[in-house]
DNA sequence: TTATGTTGTACTCAATCTGAGATGAACTCA
DNA sequence: TGAGTTCATCTCAGATTGAGTACAACATAA
């Protein structure tokens, strides 16, 4: 005889208490990145309470997890992100300065002990975004500001080098260098890079993302030719810049964001043979 | 005057409660892939316990999170994720058949109501491993199954068609479809494919894996010529298969696993076309 | 044993893509 | 006005690609 599954399940749900695990936290954190000066840089903040309490960390905090029942203040992971940003940045989402932001989940961290104060699992978020103002510090930052990933002496192996003046807090350097290893390889097979500019851009500033993000130059030439190449990847707006560049030159044409969402072909880093193996 | 960071951060964890935070659970689930007899299979249990008992879905289960001391019982996610794959499917991973498994992080879900239980976020870990033995249940499974991925009816948008017979439960659907195209592509640039052969095997075997995960037929002349062109992707063990291929032709060679970690030149899929917008 | 069909490996060839450099006009700045 | 910089395009040799050919080695069925 087969038991009726609907009343097995609300028999089951009634019965059931999450007290009799163990407790475990879940935050977000987000990896922000943007280009200043022909520079990458990140959002980070200053913590203004313990644990690691005046070191530097990536904006981000506890999800509202909404109780048993799941209520309306539930909230998905992706919307947490953006709310820990504004919260702790000043940047808000709607309409304003986050709001060509693409954002996407990088991973997740839970080994045991990352959080002196229980076991903790931190869902990491990537996002990028076009040259933003000056962030402002709220809820728990002490600071905020957009801080030169080059200025954090970060290793390929996700540690920061002795000496660096900014220490990153748990293991966000780790966190820092996944995100900004995935920035690179997204780069090369979707237009991401359009994400970095203003609705409207250059060939010379896509080629400058790459070059801040790549931490490389670029054959302009070849670069100019591929990017036009790629199906969808930008379209010609018909205009035209008002000024040349920074030293001299011609206007260069302007062009928006085209329909693609994978580059064929794609462009290819010109130094991956050294992390082949 | 600056407070004493070591003392504030002690008082401070003493009085942390865990507790006056929402409760939220965390488990992982894994999707395991295989191939058998050409085809892909992925791994599945049937549900023994409410919620969606009698249903199918990837192997997984709670995280333990060790209390707020984070004790020995404490574990890594991708040390829960081994372990649930051996509880439910009886496969055990210390020199027997996980032994040669490959196991990355996929991707974490996190939407209020996935489950009816409480909130419950899962990290989803993906694993390759060669042809492996059949599963038995165990843990909350009531079965255990290697099934081909072409059965379950998966839809581009992360369903399952109408009619499909085995439903799969939470929104494990969902999930295979991301770790179905997160191998499809990790089968371009990475040597993944090897997970997939044993210890030794032959080019044939190897094409014959990526025809499987990508679901259409290569060239063999090209894909012959490509394998062997890029460094480190296979190395030669001077041996010749004891057999010709199924239906004929000559003993072909056999190869080992080179040591490389980025495929360059990629192997591209054929038919990317249609995916770029 | 023989005949037939299949398969592994190597080769060819034209089309395409790539990196590196050259060119010239348009522009900024001193 | 002159010097130096930059955008955009072109050239060209070398590498890579897809598609096809060739042939010997093999399994299978007659």
């Amino acid at each position: 005889m087969t038991p009726d599954p609907a009343r097995d399940e609300s028999e089951f749900l009634a019965n059931y208490d999450p007290r009799d695990y163990d407790p475990v936290s879940v935050t977000v954190d987000v990896v922000a990145l943007t280009i200043r000066d022909g520079a990458l840089h990140v959002l980070l903040v200053r913590r203004g309470n313990a644990p690691y309490a005046g070191m530097w960390a990536l904006p981000g905090g506890f999800v509202q997890a909404g109780g048993p029942l799941q209520g309306t203040d539930a909230e998905d992971l992706s919307d947490a992100a953006v709310r820990e940003l504004a919260e702790e940045t000043g940047l808000s989402a709607k309409g304003g300065a986050l709001g060509r932001m693409h954002l996407e989940q990088l991973a997740t961290y839970g080994s045991p002990g990352r959080d002196p104060r229980m076991r903790v699992i931190s869902v990491a978020y990537l996002a990028f975004a076009p040259e933003l103002p000056d962030p402002e510090a709220g809820g728990d930052a002490a600071d905020a500001a957009w801080v030169p990933v080059d200025a954090l002496g970060l290793t390929e192996s996700g540690d920061q080098r002795p000496g660096t003046t900014r220490r990153l807090a748990f293991d966000h350097a780790r966190i820092l260098s996944d995100g900004l290893e995935r920035a690179r390889g997204k780069l090369e097979y979707t237009p991401l890079a359009t994400a970095f500019c203003g609705a409207e851009f250059t060939i010379p500033e896509l080629r400058a993302v790459y070059e801040a993000v790549w931490g490389e130059e670029l054959h302009a030439g070849n670069f100019h030719r591929k990017v036009l190449s790629v199906p969808g990847f930008v379209e010609s707006t018909g205009e035209t810049s008002d000024r040349g560049g920074r030293r001299g030159g011609p206007r260069p044409r302007l062009y928006r964001a085209g329909d693609a969402r994978l580059l064929h072909p794609a462009l290819l880093r010109p130094s991956r043979e050294e992390e082949i193996r």
